[in-house]
DNA sequence: TGTACATCAGTGAACGCGCGTTCACTGATGTAC
DNA sequence: TGTACATCAGTGAACGCGCGTTCACTGATGTAC
C-alpha cells in the first residue's frame, strides 16, 4: 500500500490530536502508546515510526494542546471588548462544561497536580502556555483600564484553574456546581466586570 | 523472632506514615509497594499481611494525611483570635515553603488533577477533607464577623490551592513566587485582613 | 527445670500482566528498463 | 507495453522491565507438659 505523500504527515498529526485529548483525560502516564494507536486504527509497531520516544510525543501533544487553546480562547473573544472578552472567558473556563469535558479544556486544570513530575522539555512548554495565556489575560485587562494587570492575570487564572481542578477532584455534584458559581462571579467581582455586562453565570 | 504484642500495629503506622508522604510527593501511581516497605526497611511480601490492596492502602494513607492536617491547622492557630488564624493559616499555605515541601504539604495541592481516576473510596476520603477543611475556615471566618462564608470559604481554598499547584507546576522560579506573594496579599485584602494585622507575606 | 510444639511478623522467590521499545517483515504502488 | 525492482507506512511478534499480588517458608520466642 503505497500513499499519498501527506500520508504519513496527516496519520502524524492524527495520532497527535488523539493524544491532546487522551492526555487531558488520562494524565501522561495514562497516555498508552498501544492505547493511542489503536484509536488512530493503527497498530502500536508503527508508533516509533513517526515520534522518537514516547516522552518527546507527550510534548509534542501538550504543544497540539497549545495551539488549539489559542485558537479556541480567539474564536471565543473574537470582536468582543476587552471587558466582553473576559467576561466570556470566564464564562467558558469556570463552567460546568469545562469540568466535564477535560479532554478538550485547559492543560492547566488538567495536569496541575502531575506536572512536577514530568520531563524537562514538557515542563518547558507547559510554561510557554501558561506564560502565553497570562499574557493575553493581562493585556485584556489593561486594555479593560485595570491596572497591575500582569500580577493579577497570573492569580486569577491559578484562581480559575484551582476551582476547575477542584471541582473535578470532588464526588459531590452539588458542592461542585456552587463552587463553580461562586468562584465565576467572585473572579468578575474582582475584576468589576459584574456590573456591566449581562451575568450568564453557568 | 517473636514481637512485642504492638509490634504489628507500630510496624503498619510507621508503614502508611512513610506512605502518606510518599502520595504526596509522586502521587497514587507513584507510590510502589516495593518502595514503601523498602523505606520501612521491610521486603515487599509483607505488605499483605498488613494491607488487603494498594487500593485501600491509599485510602488509609490519604486518611493519615487529613488527621495530619487537622493536627497542624490546630497547632497553627491554637490561641489566635478568628482574623489572627485566618492570617496564620494563609502565610501557612501560600508560602513557598508550602510549595517546595509537597510530602508534609495539603492533598489537595498535591493529588488536585489525578484525583477524577482514582478509586471511589479514594475520592470519598478526599472529599471529607475538603468539606472539613471548609467547614473550618468557614467557621473561623464567620467568627471574624464575615458574612456568606460557606461559599466564599470554597472559592478561596480553590484560589490558594490553585496557586500554589500552579507555583509547583511552573519551571520559572521567578514567576512562581511572584504568584504566591499575589495570591497571599489578594486572598487576604479579600478577607479584610490586610489592615488589622501585620503582613509578613513570604 | 528442660524439652517439644504453636505462633506469627516478616522473607524472598515466583506469578501474570501491561508497558515502552525494537525489529524483521509485508505488500501495494511508483519507477526503471 | 510489460516486467523486475525499490520504496516505505504500517504490521505483529518479541524483548526486558517493573508492577501488584501470592505463597511456602523461616526462625525467634512464649507456652504446655
Amino acid at each position: 500500500m503505497r500513499y499519498a505523500k501527506t500520508h504519513k504527515q496527516e496519520t502524524r498529526e492524527r495520532v497527535v490530536k488523539i493524544a491532546a485529548k487522551m492526555l487531558r483525560e488520562k494524565g501522561p502516564e495514562g497516555v498508552g502508546v498501544a492505547d493511542v494507536m489503536r484509536e488512530a486504527d493503527l497498530t502500536h509497531g508503527g508508533f516509533y515510526a513517526h515520534f522518537p520516544s514516547k516522552d518527546a510525543f507527550l510534548t509534542e501533544s501538550l504543544n497540539e494542546i497549545l495551539t488549539q487553546a489559542v485558537e479556541k480562547r480567539r474564536e471565543l473573544t473574537e470582536g468582543l471588548s476587552p471587558r466582553e472578552a473576559l467576561d466570556a472567558y470566564i464564562d467558558y473556563y469556570v463552567s460546568a462544561r469545562h469540568r466535564d469535558n477535560p479532554g478538550n479544556g485547559c492543560p492547566i486544570v488538567a495536569l496541575n497536580s502531575e506536572l512536577p513530575r514530568q520531563s524537562k522539555k514538557f515542563r518547558a512548554t507547559f510554561d510557554d502556555g501558561v506564560k502565553s495565556l497570562i499574557d493575553w489575560l493581562a493585556q485584556t485587562m489593561t486594555a479593560a483600564g485595570m491596572t497591575d494587570s500582569e500580577k493579577h492575570a497570573a492569580a486569577m487564572l491559578a484562581a480559575m484553574a484551582g476551582a476547575v481542578a477542584l471541582s473535578r477532584a470532588v464526588s459531590d455534584r452539588e458542592f461542585s456546581d456552587a463552587l463553580l458559581k461562586t468562584t465565576n462571579s467572585g473572579i468578575k467581582t474582582q475584576l468589576g466586570l459584574t456590573n456591566s455586562s449581562k451575568q450568564k453565570v453557568l
